[in-house]
DNA sequence: TTTACATGTTACCTAAAGGTAACTAGTTAC
DNA sequence: GTAACTAGTTACCTTTAGGTAACATGTAAA
């Protein structure tokens, strides 16, 4: 996944954002934090298909491309929360979408 | 990209349709046939980076998930159109909200 | 002194996505 | 008789995404 630091010219916004949230999970990690700071563990308990490694590749993407932050405490053991950022909130209208239709969609039709 | 075909249960909605609309290409797809039907070669025309061949491969999927039609015209030289289906139609406000985040987020960040 | 805790990193490998280039078909125009 | 037209297919290759397993870290508890 390209990050918005390698950023180039889109005349289309669909792929444009692409860019910022394509890939197999960033959408799904970014719709577990929508409503709240999560920790590590929180999040990776949450998305149990997601290997921890490609959990720690994709928030160092959207944290490079201005989407989440991440606060680490330092204790032991280590914490570290993951929390939306202003444009990551931005998103929530498109997050809404994608959830109201597989809710329609996939999850009442199985 | 797996079809609908090998369906299987999502306790997740946005997983859930992350499977018929993720990948690089199709929700730009999508977003291209959005308010009118169009010709295989108008479409390629309008996704410059999408090659041919996959271009093909998406199409297939997209029309065996139910999201689109493929209507053959037997002429020379052959004439195939491509149109959203209702089920299709249905991801209108998904991708509304994607080209609006793209425009205010993106196109007019550059 | 070994284990558990949480959050990673690293090395290595496989599978999937996507690319290019060459080819097909049947008719029309040059 | 050769080229152009459209919508593909096919073979082959590269890149990217994603997976597993092992290891690091420092303290506290067994």
């Amino acid at each position: 996944m390209v990050t918005i630091a390698a950023k180039r010219e889109f005349k289309c916004p669909v792929t444009g954002m692409l860019q910022l949230i394509g890939g197999k999970w960033k959408p799904v990690i970014l719709y577990c934090l929508r409503s709240e700071k999560r920790r590590f563990g929180e999040i990776a308990a949450r998305i149990p298909d997601l290997s921890r490694k490609v959990l720690t590749q994709q928030l160092k993407e959207l944290e490079e491309d201005g989407l989440v932050t991440r606060k680490q405490y330092n204790e032991i053991p280590p914490r570290v929360e993951y929390e939306l950022t202003d444009l990551g909130k931005s998103l929530a209208p498109v997050l809404n979408e994608m959830e109201k239709w597989g809710l329609e969609n996939i999850i009442n039709k199985q």
